[in-house]
RNA sequence: CGCGGAGUGGAGCAGUGGCAGCUCGUCGGGCUCAUAACCCGAAGGUCGUAGGUUCGAAUCCUGCCUCCGCAA
């Protein structure tokens, strides 16, 4: 057996997190260290906190190097010095474009693992992107990196299933791993030559933004099945919301039920608006609300200041919620 | 010192200086072919915590603990 390949780790949320530690695991794989974005202020008292990526490179014992950008001749020395002896970059989440002078430094090059199935859902939110649109089933890519953003060539890649009820933040669990373990195929593979990078057609390319706040922001026009999606899509952050007596009320998990399969009390509800009704057969009593198809269920309520609590317990607090429009 | 909200019987809420309440649950009884429905009744709270103000504090003031929204 060889010597294991000596590999410098970069990457910053969980995502990286996970694919560091499932790689710290792997016997064919050195870990020569670990760079990560720095500590950010964070949470409710704008504590300094560390970067999930950081966090499990000190749990294994790995060198790390924060840096806040790659672009000056300080930083790539800086970066240069630190990567002493790695013959491979490996990028998951790391949430910064390497320069084309970052690019050059590993003999053996950059290697990204990306949470789609490329050339579709580049950029950064390939998870939430793909439950939004109600995919089957999404993927992993191992990718040469070049300049561009997430556009260089393939060298492998896992496809997996998305559950109807998958999150983003258990979807993106599962990619990790899969990454991972797809990585430690793909390494010394790649280290062996072996593998012939085959180029992304552009013209199937699609790419993903940065997740703003707004987007969190429920259109009661659209169908419950795109809310109920959403509502995976953007957990736990922003999470979707709607407006009620001025205030931002957030809905947790949510159900989707056709208008067949309910009998209100009265008329069914208008878009955006709540109303109880009874599951046909069982005559349980659920909360609904109208959508511009379809009827959605929210499971679990929350407004400011308070806990998030399951719709029944919700209902007792604020009796009159029912009938209300929200929006 | 980033901004702000909240802690009240088992659960969720109301009560902003003068007898601690509502909905639900629990327990007992009744009604009913039956029930998650309905009727009658009961138990259950040092109002987060430590001080302070007051004739009197869940309520006003201060510290602390816990939970949460915003911002990042």
């Amino acid at each position: 057996m060889t010597e294991p390949l000596k590999i410098l780790f970069m990457g910053t949320p969980s995502f990286g997190a996970t694919v560091l530690r499932r790689l710290a695991a792997e016997p064919k794989i050195g870990l020569t260290g670990v760079v990560t974005q720095p500590d950010r202020p964070a949470g409710r008292k704008n504590l300094l906190t560390p970067p999930e990526v950081k966090r499990a490179a000190l749990e294994l014992n790995l060198p790390v190097l924060q840096l806040e950008r790659l672009r000056s001749e300080e930083d790539q020395a800086r970066l240069r010095e630190f990567a002493a002896g790695a013959e491979i970059f490996v990028v998951a989440a790391f949430g910064m474009l390497l320069p084309q002078a970052v690019l050059d430094i590993p003999r053996l090059q950059c290697l990204n693992v990306h949470g789609s199935l490329l050339p579709a859902y580049r950029g950064a939110s390939p998870v939430a992107q793909a439950l939004l649109d109600g995919l089957a089933e999404t993927g992993v890519t191992i990718m040469k990196m070049e300049k561009g953003l997430d556009t260089g060539p393939m060298l492998s890649r896992v496809i997996l299933s998305i559950g109807a009820n998958d999150t983003q933040p258990v979807l993106m669990d599962k990619l990790a791993v899969a990454g991972a373990d797809l990585l430690a195929v793909t390494l010394p593979e790649w280290a062996a030559g072996q593998l012939e990078p085959e180029p992304q057609n552009p013209l199937q390319a699609s790419h993903t933004g940065i997740i703003k706040k707004e987007a969190g922001q429920i259109d009661w026009q659209q169908s419950a099945t795109q809310i109920e999606r959403k509502s995976r899509a953007y957990d736990p952050w922003p999470g979707i919301f709607t407006a009620w007596q001025g205030q931002t009320l957030k809905l947790g998990r949510c159900a989707v039920y056709e208008i067949e399969q309910l009998e209100p009390e009265g008329d069914f509800p208008s878009a955006g608006q709540t109303a109880l009704a009874a599951l046909t057969g069982t005559g349980q009593e659920i909360l609904v609300i109208g959508t511009g198809a379809g009827l959605l269920a929210p499971q679990e309520l929350q407004l400011p200041g308070k806990k998030m609590l399951p719709a029944s317990e919700f209902l007792r607090g604020y009796r009159h919620f029912i009938g209300a429009n929200l929006g």
